[in-house]
DNA sequence: GAGGGGTGTTAATGCTCACTAACATCTGCG
DNA sequence: CGCAGATGTTAGTGAGCATTAACACCCCTC
């Protein structure tokens, strides 16, 4: 095959792992799946990888690590809290928009991972969590942090339900109906008595 | 075993099935789980299904029946516009905090579905949305169909994500903050220049 | 031009699993 | 009683699948 640049042929089949993992789920995509969407045979991704289960801990630990990096990143530039939450609010609809598979397969798969893959994802979600929470608490002072928490991971199920239900929007569209939906979501006043 | 009332093993194998599929995912779960998870072996579940295949389209026929019929029917009761919106926000809510089982399983398992249950459950969900669509048609007249859908779709998976994320929060405390964030969420002015 | 690392192939191997067969048990009914 | 239907059980059976073995090729370097 002669391809010159190291590991290309490698991010060719994370590519093709997260989409086929988002489409079918980890236990519907066999090694033979993903050694064809790449242009070759089941066992020669074994060159690559120690195996099925390594790829999707690859998969899952860098889009958990990118997520909280940027998360991290943005708050740190931005000037205040309102101005953070637009900045998260933005970024994480960027990446769903533009990743519907690593989302997808982000919030799925968790279950399928070695024990020791589970526990650095989670330590990744839950730094990019509280992030957001730790921006939301500015805003909202009164509020608790559990109440806090958990607003944000319902914020995170409106934001990742686009690869979904994407629909007949283009992608501006969606873009500017997630940040409102997501934005008056979180900055809800304290609830009121029902 | 003598249980005597007609069904009885059925509806538990269901709900064993629609359990164990929610936190195994349909491939995750053998013919020999379900068995073990109601006190028998797992062949027995031939005597009441024809397959497992049939076992997840009961349950997803199910829960969308249920689904649909519930929000036709709080949608005739209501007297506004408002208040339907607030009864199916409700509705959907003990939905999902009652049976977080099904909830999960009715929004990732339709693929693994016949084709013709597949088009059941599809053309039942998209008669609950239509309700939902409805409704806000009325609350927010200027908007597009396709925004509204969307928008519908969005919530749900705020409203849905409340079994990955229950947390630390009590269920009268989830409710009221799924509540307050879907209707901030639903009813937010259409979208200003960013 | 010989050797070696990197990458690919086909053919096992051994396990899991959905489903079926053959046989048991119980319960109610004539 | 005697039988029938409903419901279980244990042993196949055949397919799919992750992984490994054994072998081939290409390219680079000495």
């Amino acid at each position: 095959m002669a391809v010159r640049p190291a590991g290309r042929r490698r991010t060719a089949i994370l590519g093709a792992a997260a989409r086929l993992f988002a489409e079918h789920g980890y236990r519907g995509v066999s090694i033979d799946d993903l050694g064809r969407a790449v242009g070759t045979t089941g066992p020669a991704l074994y060159r690559h990888f120690p195996g099925k289960q390594a790829l999707l801990g690859e998969v899952l630990v860098d889009v958990s690590d990118r997520l909280a990096g940027r998360g991290r990143e943005l708050v740190a530039r931005a000037a205040g809290a309102e101005e953070a939450l637009d900045a998260l609010l933005r970024g994480h609809i960027a990446f769903a928009l533009d990743e519907p598979a690593l989302i997808t397969v982000h919030d799925r798969e968790l279950g399928n991972l070695t024990a020791a893959d589970r526990r650095r994802v989670r330590r990744l979600q839950r730094g990019y969590v509280e992030q957001w929470v730790g921006v939301l608490a500015e805003l909202r002072p009164g509020a608790p942090p559990a109440v806090l928490r958990a607003a944000v991971h319902a914020a995170f199920g409106l934001l990742n339900s686009t690869p979904h239900s994407r629909g007949e929007l283009s992608r501006p569209q969606m873009a500017q109906l997630l940040l409102d939906m997501g934005r008056a979501a979180l900055t809800v006043p304290a609830a009121p008595p029902s």
